[in-house]
DNA sequence: GTTTATTTATGGTCCTACAATTGACTTGTC
DNA sequence: GACAAGTCAATTGTAGGACCATAAATAAAC
């Protein structure tokens, strides 16, 4: 007898906790805005002590379920997680484990020619004020303010991304390319040409899903994408001290 | 003066802890294994107390950026974010959001025929190996055992996935697919005549990727996901009371 | 040499007390 | 009556201390 014993695992009792108060949110029980039991209640239903009921708290509170505040009439709330929330585990899963540059274009190259394809058909004209405006921006930036101009191409994605009007299609597309104009904070990259390209490419996009063209769109866009990374790759080819941080291990690679 | 004040937020200690170490993990100073002051070592050089050292541990562990052992020689270390859990946040994202199928499937469209057409180009031996085998096993439990097909099913995609050998596209492919399946799970589904359909169009893929045509393999898996998405809707529009689940906020819905 | 006990630095858990926060309630004032 | 200021109370935030559980390295026993 007990030979099929493996090696017996401890859970630690905040981990337990906060596993099943997600199963509980996540499941029925609790709608958006409602409140958790409060600390000292959790302490005397579940026997723990504070201390680990409040690490089962931080737990869920950094997985963005809950939120918490201090206060009478405050407490521990359920929440989304929120896009930004996903961003950042993003990141940090790329910037972990330092994917390439290489494997962040094949990603754009899945994603952003279908958001694009989205934007044409379901851009509302709040979509196509707002991507005019910034695009009025970025053609002002262009030749006056670096920093800005490539600020306001960050947010030119993040708006098309937003007309897919797919939430997830959104953070995922945000993040990914985000991570990619992180690695393009070099002076030697923005050069005027490549800064006119930008434009240019842009007017054609906008065009496409102003239009209403999914096809269209989507074909333009995968040229814009394997265009910049071309350019991209070169750049940095051509001036590899300046890469965009010290890269140990936290950013973003050249190639594997 | 003092008019442009606005709000002013007391942040956490443990939150601050908790950024400070992300920041200094990510930057230079820790490489993988290494090891983080103990929490003793923490509590004397932050002047904060124990507990509030320890509720940032566990928001950097929630995060995937360390791990921590009890005992002599333990404490705690650098780790790298994993796929899982990048896939748990996307899980819990798309859940709290109750993402629409129809959401999911354009993800999935968007991803998966890049992941095949990458696949077609990079599978190793091994990973044909791996696919073979997963596709006699689903060829038996087509006929056999219904629980182990649909299981099958998600690692086969997984497989593909991993045939990518882009780490990020992976991750992002078999969370989107693993919530998918999660909402194929009623047994009017997989019908005898899905079945046979799907082990058709895995064979055919399969062969695709084989022979190394990434074009052939992109446009084969697109249809597969079309089609698959076609039945599926068709299926839950028909049996509109086996939703996959109490579906009160947690779950896929059928339409937004 | 192998096994067994001991040591000891570490995280895990509990407890208590107090500070800080904040919305509701009460009181005062005009 | 309306508005302002002050008070209250429930809740999270923080600190500090004590002890338990774990595990690897070391020493002791055989």
């Amino acid at each position: 007898m007990l030979e099929g014993l493996g090696r017996i695992k401890v859970p630690k009792s905040s981990d337990v906790l906060a596993e099943r108060l997600k199963q509980e949110i996540l499941g029925d029980g609790y709608t958006l805005g409602a409140s958790l039991p409060t600390e000292r209640e959790l302490v005397s239903t579940t026997g723990l002590s504070r201390g680990s009921v409040r690490e089962a708290l931080r737990i869920l509170e950094a997985q963005g379920l809950v939120n918490t505040r201090a206060g009478r009439y405050g407490g521990t709330t359920v929440a989304q997680p929120t896009a930004d929330h996903l961003a950042s585990h993003i990141n940090l899963y790329i910037k972990g484990r330092s994917v390439t540059l290489s494997a962040l274009v094949e990603v754009r190259l899945a994603l952003e020619p279908m958001v694009a394809a989205l934007a044409a058909v379901r851009r509302t004209e709040a979509d196509l004020a707002n991507l005019h405006a910034i695009a009025a921006r970025i053609d002002w930036a262009a030749d006056n303010d670096l920093t800005a101009f490539l600020e306001e191409n960050v947010n030119w994605h993040d708006a098309i991304a937003a007309a897919s009007h797919n939430d997830l299609l959104h953070a995922f597309a945000t993040s990914v390319s985000g991570l990619m104009f992180e690695a393009s904070q070099i002076k030697e990259f923005a050069s005027p040409e490549v800064r006119q390209r930008v434009r240019h490419a842009h007017a054609r996009i906008l065009e496409a899903i102003e239009a209403g063209d999914a096809d269209l769109a989507r074909r333009r866009v995968e040229r814009d994408v394997q265009a910049y990374a071309a350019i991209l790759a070169a750049t940095l080819a051509a001036a590899p001290g300046t890469e965009p941080a010290k890269t140990k291990r936290a950013t973003v690679q050249t190639e594997g």
